[in-house]
RNA sequence: GGGCCGGUAGCUCAGUCGGUAGAGCAGCUGGCUUUUAACCAGCGGGUCGUGGGUUCGAGUCCCACCCGGCUCACCA
């Protein structure tokens, strides 16, 4: 088989071999690329605001601007913290430094060691004694002025995305600390923080399709999780207080603005609590990490709206809701009065629905993108959620909330069923007639006694878009899922 | 899968009525020792997504396909 060359590259290769020549300059010069630590003063960020006149410094960078004047060049160095000026001058270098500098291309890592002056025009800067490679960048760097645009090179090569786009780098680092945040509020809780198998025989604890995988050794079908939910509540029978997992979820489903197969979840769990106990948890934590990380409560959005945290935050019954949006006597209705109002309203109906159905469809298309403000529904119809508590006083609804935020779906909270009977009902009548998929090692877990419970789970990546006013999942995961492509740029065909 | 929009230099983008490829940045050469989208002078750089077709002539019109985005549907 031949190679067939990325298209992409056929002009590059003029930019890559002019820069390996420059390599090879710099190599003859003395000017090798170093390999070993470059002990630096602090970083960019550091630099600048530790400023003092004339201090030493030591500092490394990739060259992301440069501007040269005869014998005298000034260069920005960029590193994930942010950008500093760099002055390397003839007279300060020496002859041999500075004839080398000629070939310190955009996008090389450079250390220098020199003392902080401020320009003219006010800038901090370095002014360069020593200058060493310490990476060369054999391609160029994306356009200074306009950025990285392109939506498929952005996802793909990522580490594009966060050179040439400031604001990227600054949402992940956002994000990093968010996690740290939710980390240590719960930790402050009295929460424990736990590490359940992402590898199941059995991938239980929600409805979803699994990517399965072979386990050789044990001759064995393994399931990536669809939730750590199930090895959670075995923690509870163990004795764990409250406790939390913040991982990988993974489920085999097609990809969209709001879906990645592979998603971040929070699961937590509080023994003797309830759906009202988590949902009192969740408003805070949500609030701690826009307090602490974000500084906001009023979050602008990409589409010119605005969410705003701000106290006290709806509850509101799933009930009360299709009353308000579908009419008071939705419920009074009979089948066909609400198929009728359903399309008067500009829903779709199905006689293969049931009611229940019909009013989710309502919800969904008339309900759930309009509550941009935090919103907790409660009381949902036994139906949609069959493995929580029922409320005491009407079996047909659950003791659970769904936490809406900015029209997105972010937490979902429960009363936890801890009645060993009749969890097995549930779950068999589930399983329909494959006993197999009965996870028996739960319900003997279940059937040594579990407190009562109340329990959460927290969408970590739309979490992130509402704090972060994103509409797209994909920016706010690193490498988000993509098609895949062959060496030709093709998908591969997929057989079904 | 349907509908709509897009693919032109390494990057960001123009390209009129169909008349034979452009700009800025980046690159190369020269000049400039406090610049900052540095500046000045000069030079090189293209499978116009791919393949057909119409035409004297196609980046431009037609057909098919590939790739991407949005959206609807599906899934959950």
């Amino acid at each position: 088989m031949t190679t067939t060359p990325d298209p992409h590259d056929l002009g590059a290769d003029a930019y890559r071999a002019q820069r390996i020549e420059n390599l090879r300059h710099l190599t003859d010069a003395g000017w090798a690329p170093e390999h070993g630590a470059f002990v630096r003063t602090g970083t960019l960020a550091h630099l600048a605001a530790a400023y003092e006149e004339g201090k030493a410094v030591r500092a490394a960078g990739r060259i992301v601007a440069r501007r040269d004047m005869g014998k005298s060049v000034f260069a920005h160095l960029q590193d994930g913290t942010g950008r500093f000026q760099i002055y390397v001058k003839k007279d300060a270098v020496g002859e041999a430094a500075f004839a080398a500098f000629k070939f310190a291309d955009l996008g090389d890592l450079i250390g220098v060691e020199g003392t902080l002056f401020t320009t003219r025009t006010q800038e901090k800067t370095v002014q360069v004694a020593t200058w060493r490679l310490l990476g060369k960048a054999l391609r160029p760097l994306p356009e200074k002025w306009h950025g990285l645009k392109d939506v498929e090179t952005r996802y793909r090569q990522r580490y594009l995305d966060l050179i040439a786009n400031p604001e990227v780098m600054a949402f992940f680092a956002r994000r990093s600390q968010a996690v740290k945040a939710i980390r240590d509020f719960l930790s402050g809780e009295g929460y424990q923080e736990v590490e359940t198998p992402m590898m199941q025989p059995l991938a239980g604890g929600a409805t979803a399709t699994p990517f399965a995988t072979e386990y050789h050794a044990l001759h064995t079908t393994m399931y990536l999780r669809i939730a750590p939910e199930l090895y959670l509540k075995r923690l509870l029978v163990g004795g764990f207080d409250k406790v939390f997992e913040l991982n990988r979820n993974f489920r085999n489903e097609g990809l969209s603005r709001s879906h990645n197969p592979e998603f971040t979840m929070l699961e937590l769990y509080e023994a003797y609590g309830d759906a009202r106990t988590m949902a009192a948890t969740v408003q805070a934590l949500i609030l701690h990490v826009a307090d602490t990380v974000f500084g906001a409560r009023r979050i602008p959005r990409e589409d010119g709206s605005e969410v705003d945290l701000a106290e006290p935050w709806r509850t509101v019954s799933y009930d009360d809701l299709i009353r308000e949006r579908a009419g008071a006597d939705w419920f009074d209705l009979d089948r066909a009065g609400r198929e009728a109002r359903a399309r008067e309203l500009g829903c779709e109906t199905d006689p293969a629905w049931s009611d229940t159905e019909l009013t989710q469809e309502v919800f969904e298309k008339l309900i759930e993108r309009t509550l941009v403000n935090p919103t907790f529904v409660t009381r949902l119809p036994a139906e949609l959620v069959p493995l929580a508590r029922r409320c005491p006083d009407d079996p047909s609804k659950v003791d659970v909330f769904e936490l809406i935020i900015g029209g997105w779906e972010i937490s979902p909270g429960y009363t936890e069923l801890n009645d060993a009977l009749d969890q097995r009902a549930r779950l068999e009548a589930q399983a329909g007639h494959d006993a197999t998929r009965v996870d028996e090692d739960f319900l003997l877990a279940l059937e040594h006694g579990m407190p009562p419970a109340g329990g959460a789970g927290v969408g970590i990546d739309r979490l992130m878009m509402v704090l972060g006013g994103k509409d797209a999942i994909r920016d706010v995961i690193l490498f988000p899922q993509l098609k895949a492509r062959d060496a030709e740029g093709r998908k591969p065909k997929i057989d079904d």
